[in-house]
DNA sequence: CCTACCGATCGGTAGG
DNA sequence: CCTACCGATCGGTAGG
């Protein structure tokens, strides 16, 4: 392989991987509809049809995008699973790992959410294939969970584990949103959504909370509850 | 006034609304970028030009969408208040009368959704007049049943409603997705979720349910929970 | 990978 | 002169 074949390789894989960077960039703020090839193309540097050389169609570019999207998910499905698997903290290591995925890159969350209202029947077929194994798992743990009465007799597993899942998607994907709707101090308010999200998942599987998941309130007086019975 | 006349307001009246209810639902299923006037002139049944004509411009018929909304949502304010103060399940409600304002026209969640999406900072200005007064009044009542004892003392009131809110709106917007995700029967997927969403709202905000509440469980024993200390 | 284009369709507006 | 529209077409841009 000459010099220049090395080099051309390269920079097609640049232009591949800058223009996938860069659409779920623009897909993310502005949609598939609401973005043009050229918007692309600009971002990346290069000219529309140089986009079309690497990608037959905009649709292929949009798969690009998903197909990054769930390698990464797969990615981190192991430490997901371990997560579950391991001893002591598991709901915060399982919820912690589940809400970095979407955080550390919120337009994950927004081009999901995207596609959940755009094409929803492909989104399920993508979701059947990918998020169902890990959900499948971690149902079998939150159900053994029950059994041992760590959670609510009540709760269904797969539906408790989809709502947490669009809560993420959806708090990470609206956090410009949310957080400066009513809040006017920026340092407070991403710590503030971001604990009463993770509290509102853990109470809602968790009768009690144990303290120990807790160390910012008082282990004993700070909760006043009913006995049972 | 002349018959024709009041033929001609009434009619006007007809394409200015039936305008406003497609775009509406054009709008939430393929969204504002995806929809060309094309298709709103198509669903009503007239020329391009003849909705340009009760609409200034596109910009102007995803406006009265937006103030569509806006005006059902005032309009069901006062019944939301209303059951906050209102004796007996408060919860239940609130909550139901929330649920149901997106459940009963998924469109106004799907709408709400891309909004956030496509233009964060608008609908910043717009959730700031219309919905923060509810969720102050709401949340002053959450402030003062936790100085009963009813609720856990670590919930961020304003943040527990966002995000319940925010619940809401993806999971009455997306339920072809997470419905049919996993669920094989049709019948059983609906009540499955609704009742898994409420429970979460309700088990996040009550350290115990009530069994007055939930029907559907034996009261005693279905429910074990360590002692707090 | 570029410039130079295509059939079509975009939002918006002309004269009648 | 008004209204509520029409058929045709505007300048630009879409994907290819």
């Amino acid at each position: 392989m000459s010099v220049q074949m090395v080099a051309a390789r390269a920079h097609e894989n640049d232009v591949r991987a800058s223009t996938v960077v860069e659409a779920m960039r623009l897909f993310a703020a502005h949609g598939f509809e609401g973005t043009a090839l050229q918007d692309i193309a600009d971002a990346v540097g290069v000219s529309k049809p140089a986009v079309l050389h690497h990608f037959p169609s905009k649709e292929h570019v949009r798969q690009a995008v998903l197909d990054e999207i769930l390698s990464h998910w797969n990615e981190a499905l192991p430490r997901l699973l371990l997560a579950a698997t391991g001893s002591g903290d598991r709901f915060d290591a399982v919820f912690g790992e589940l809400y970095r995925f979407f955080s550390n890159n919120p337009d994950r969350a927004r081009v999901v959410a995207r596609e959940m209202l755009d094409r929803p029947g492909e989104l399920r077929k993508l979701l059947r294939g990918s998020v169902k194994p890990w959900l499948g798992a971690v149902a079998g743990y939150i159900r053994a969970g029950k059994e041992r009465g760590l959670h609510y007799a009540d709760v269904d597993e797969e539906a408790y584990l989809i709502h947490i899942l669009l809560l993420v998607i959806t708090a990470t994907a609206s956090a410009t949103v949310t957080s400066s709707a009513l809040e006017t101090d920026p340092r407070s308010r991403h710590d503030r959504y971001d604990r009463e999200l993770a509290r509102i998942a853990r109470a809602s599987l968790f009768p009690s909370v144990p303290a120990a998941l807790n160390p910012k309130k008082a282990a004993g007086d700070s909760r006043k509850r009913k006995a049972p019975r």
